[in-house]
DNA sequence: AAACTCCTCAACCGCGATCTG
DNA sequence: TCAGATCGCGGTTGAGGAGTT
């Protein structure tokens, strides 16, 4: 697989654009589309590569794009997925309407990466620095369970990628032509889905399926090795990924939703059209139960249209309720995660005690108190986790 | 006001993945 | 099946602005 060369070509032009360069670019895309980026510096008289003039229209010129300060929930969004995710700025991108994931990455780098550091929390596994003097108390094994989920979700990423490039081969007559690569390109959407993605990237799939009422009860006691059943459809052969499993007990079918939103690639308000339902649903009590160990997503051929709240409050979901955590976690671990700008989650490097001896209170500005503004996120997800021990089969 | 340092972020680079013929 | 072409991603760089001495 040679490499093209892209930049090397002598009389091409870099470095920063000039406006005129811009305007090219701007009008060649507003009425031809990018199409092939790499033929499009000569049709529209650029002395650019392709590779350039696509960063310059994906960063810069697009015309959806937010500039300008983060807020407060943005930022706060960043640092919960990089948590979950770690640096695929791509897969946050798609989480942040409107940014780009060079400026996220930016963003990180220069502002949340330090906070972070400032606060004593280890920036890449967003574990408190001094961690290994605390493994004789709860909070490493909960750090530690939190870091396990973000590698099973960051894996149960990779393999639903992979997943939906599958599903996306097999069944092109069931999905939105407004996915299909001609459509994406003679449109130039210009947040348009990476290929193969049929929606925003669902690292929030697994928040959601704990908003909705218990799923990390099926992931109760797997955390210590979580092994996702990404269950494709029903002809699937199982995936070869590791960590998907063979037990598919439970579907949550996550129907392919942007490829029907006018915002291809952006985030849909995570709302609960995501879900139509579930299938195989008689099984989810034993889900619920904590036999089945994760939630696994189609790829938009199921729809079935049984809205997910109502799935959870079936009559067949609620057996076996008692599992349920009675502190609530899943829905205190879901605010914190998705809490808006109401709480005033302070980074100031100042007041970033990671001493976790909160006697598990919610007192992080988060939580019903909303007070604490001298609390940090993380303290918050510890504090939440070790008020969660006594009730929840996780920890 | 000049020199220096720090910070920001647009842009580049290189690689892997995917597409295509 | 193979190899070249293309795309997208994440890491890094460096110009220029802001702040400090």
């Amino acid at each position: 697989m040679g490499r093209s060369p892209c930049c090397d070509k002598v009389g091409l032009k870099k470095g920063p654009w000039t406006p005129e360069e811009d305007q090219k670019l701007l009008a060649h895309i507003e009425e031809h589309g990018h199409g092939s980026w790499r033929a499009l510096p000569a049709k529209a008289g650029l002395q650019r590569c392709g590779k350039s003039c696509r960063l310059r229209w994906t960063n810069y010129l697009r015309p959806d794009i937010k500039r300008g300060k983060f807020s407060l929930q943005e930022e706060q969004t960043i640092i919960q997925l990089h948590a979950l995710l770690g640096n695929r700025w791509s897969a946050i991108a798609t989480h942040l309407p409107k940014r780009t994931d060079n400026e996220i990455k930016n963003y990180w780098n220069t502002h949340l990466k330090k906070r972070l550091d400032k606060m004593g929390i280890d920036p890449v596994t967003h574990k408190p620095k001094n961690d290994a003097l605390k493994l004789s108390d709860g909070q490493s094994k909960n750090a530690a369970n939190l870091s396990h989920m973000a590698q099973w979700e960051s894996a149960r990423l990779e393999a639903e990628a992979r997943l939906v490039r599958q599903s996306k081969l097999r069944s092109n007559t069931f999905t939105n032509p407004l996915n299909s690569p001609e459509f994406s390109s003679s449109t130039s959407s210009p947040m348009k889905n990476p290929v193969g993605l049929p929606g925003p990237a669902r690292c929030l799939d697994i928040l959601k399926a704990w908003n909705v009422g218990g799923a990390m009860v099926g992931l109760g006691g797997e955390l210590e090795s979580p092994t996702s059943t990404l269950s494709y459809s029903e002809n699937a052969p199982p995936m070869s990924t590791a960590g998907i499993g063979e037990n598919s007990t439970a579907f949550v079918d996550f129907v392919g939703n942007s490829s029907g939103s006018s915002e291809a690639g952006i985030m849909k308000e995570e709302g609960k059209e995501d879900w139509k339902g579930f299938e195989n649903s008689s099984n989810l009590p034993e889900y619920r139960d904590g036999i089945a160990n994760s939630v696994s997503f189609t790829s938009g051929i199921h729809d079935i249209s049984l809205p997910v709240e109502n799935a959870w409050e079936s009559e067949s979901l609620r057996v076996n309720s008692e599992h349920v955590p009675s502190g609530n976690f899943v829905q205190r671990f879901t605010d914190l995660l998705l809490s808006t700008a109401g709480a005033d989650r302070s980074f100031s490097g100042d007041g970033g005690s990671l001493s976790g001896d909160g006697g598990g209170e919610w007192d992080n500005g988060c939580g019903p108190s909303g007070s604490g503004n001298d609390k940090n996120y993380w303290n918050s997800i510890l504090n939440l986790v070790n008020s969660s021990n006594s009730d929840s089969p996780l920890f």
